[in-house]
DNA sequence: CCTGGAAACGTAACCGATAACGATTGCAGT
DNA sequence: ACTGCAATCGTTATCGGTTACGTTTCCAGG
């Protein structure tokens, strides 16, 4: 239904109540100075109108929004697990979020497409924002909090324990009896690829088992770059007995890869993901990876920027979350070792 | 990064430039009536200064904010499909989205909730609003169009012809000789549900099969909803050799309580489902199911606000898409029937 | 009855941009 | 040189609220 009448202002409320609208805006907001009955003629004046505040009036007046944004450089299961995580922690919460997310094919807009949409917003239409893109530090006049940041930055942001969580899972596989392990690394502009290569590098140096660099992939963390590295990987006449994928998405195209070059899974050939997507509990088998919580990625981002906002920080600028392996049907030993 | 200098306006630009910001807002806007010259000199201030007009004062003075809203009930990878579509749409449209999901669990808060939010937002933050809600009609002061909407509503609103879609699936069924077919509906106040627990009895009818009440589960398309339904038809003595769940997710459901039975799919039961979400491509078996292109869904909703919000309308207010079989493991002829 | 001061409320400036309107300038035409 | 019309640009009211400040009201105390 559209109602196409003009909207009912502070100053409709006012001559209806027969005050100004400071006292209007005074019993709306809670303030010092009015009577109970100029209250109550106020009030029933308001809801016998329907008077909504504009939020557009009142965030010129006070130069806050009340809106945070979230700049995504692309959407994924990924993201959108994020985005739940931020929009339970903005919820009943004030404020209200809009999103940028690039729609389009993976890479079409050059590197900077969140720096100029982010000049755009910050102070102007968002109080400030969560990113999440492998591209650089980003400038703004508002406060920004980072996802998984890039290497090296000291921008506020919150991140998995990516090292430890990366370690566990090649610990795992070096448990199980695997030797020969492929990784298959992500964008390294990002901290996260750094961490989880460094975890697969401890992991193995721990087990006493020397790093093959041929066994190592360089993707970037979108699923379909993993597609070309597992086919090399597994069509060598020596393939590694399991590969440990720095995300899912890419994990779950070795797994992809290895049914159609022949491969059983866990059979043949053990595969590690980190993420833990929706999807890959639904794949068969179930694949064996890192839960690193993108909900609660996204929650503590969320709250992280909120304080930040309102000006009430007393947390560090860098949150680290735990990890956990979540062992599934996609690791088992293999086969040319004997059982202990 | 934060810079905490105050935001550059208007006027700054305008007494760099030494004219008065009514020329400023006119070299900003691209309006007649300014010398080369002096647009020349605006121009170097503005990038001089790096200023950004302010999003709130311009929507405050023009009435008009270009934020559209994304209001969901829930937020599933259904609505996540439907995200990326007006996302996509958007992109580059001038318009910003901004969301509003439940985000809390299913059923925590009371009908009306969209409404509420809807009230606040319409007409002093968003410009008009698409919704995904199961609950009744919305009212708004600003353009609303729905995607699935509610059974015999006239707003503008975009659905997948889901007759025809149920229809085929359950075609596809008898095509493979179940007779015994078991139908999980959605919930009823929907246009879509409605729709396709009439084409599962148009089909039967078709087909010569009579309707058996007693296999038919009132679901209401959260998935959760499908869970004892299904047990209940694949526990009695004479289960169906077939069930059609009027959503993918419930149809994911149904999986599980089969493979929890011990019933093995496609062999001791066929599965179809409607949606084709992401997951029922990753299952195994892959869900047979009916494609309706929830990104296209999203993708003319926010066509058709745009359009409306602009004023530029020439086409249907209720937009009908295609739907398509998609037919992976799920489905197979029943054991008790000879082959053709 | 008068004064003081707090409580209650109105006035008006302002947030940053837009647009109707008025004022100025420049130049062609006679 | 003078009129007239455009093109160019500045003034100012306005969008809907917020808030510093000033004014009025009212009651307690002397």
């Amino acid at each position: 239904m559209i109602e196409a009448n003009a909207p009912v202002t502070m100053s409709d409320v006012a001559r209806v109540a027969g005050v100004s609208t400071a006292t209007v805006s005074r019993v709306v907001n809670g303030h010092y100075g009015v009577s109970a009955r100029t209250v109550a003629q106020v009030r029933s004046a308001i809801d016998q109108l329907g008077y909504e505040s504009s939020l557009v009036a009142t965030s010129l007046r006070r130069s806050r929004t009340n809106v945070l944004g979230l700049v995504a450089h692309s959407f994924q299961s990924y993201t959108a697990e994020v985005l739940k995580g931020v929009m339970k922690a903005l919820s009943r919460s004030g404020f209200d979020l809009i999103i940028y997310a690039n729609s389009d094919l993976y890479g079409s807009y050059s590197e900077g497409w969140e720096q100029r949409h982010l000049t755009r917003l910050s102070g102007t239409l968002t109080d400030g924002c969560i990113v999440v893109t492998p591209w650089g530090d980003i400038r703004s006049r508002t406060p920004v909090v980072a996802i998984d940041p890039v290497r090296g930055s000291a921008a506020p942001a919150v991140m998995a324990d990516n090292l430890a969580g990366a370690t566990t899972a090649v610990e795992h596989l070096l448990g199980l009896g695997h030797r020969r392990i492929g990784f298959i690394a992500g964008r390294d502009s990002l901290a996260s690829a750094w961490a989880r290569e460094e975890g697969y590098r401890a992991a193995l140096a721990n087990g006493g088992v020397p790093v093959d660099p041929t066994l190592i992939g360089r993707g970037d963390f979108n699923p379909e770059s993993a597609t070309p590295l597992a086919r090399v990987l597994l069509q060598r006449p020596d393939p590694p007995s399991a590969i440990f994928a720095a995300s899912d998405g890419m994990a779950l195209k070795v797994l992809e890869v290895a049914r159609e070059l022949g491969f059983s899974v866990p059979g043949d050939l053990s595969v590690v993901g980190f993420d833990n997507i929706p999807e890959s509990a639904s794949t068969e088998p179930g694949l064996t990876t890192v839960d690193q919580s993108m909900y609660q990625l996204g929650y503590e981002a969320a709250r992280m920027l909120k304080s930040l906002v309102t000006g009430e920080w007393d947390e560090p600028r860098q949150i680290v979350l735990p990890t956990s392996l979540v062992v599934r049907g996609s690791t088992a030993p293999p086969k040319s070792v004997a059982r202990p």
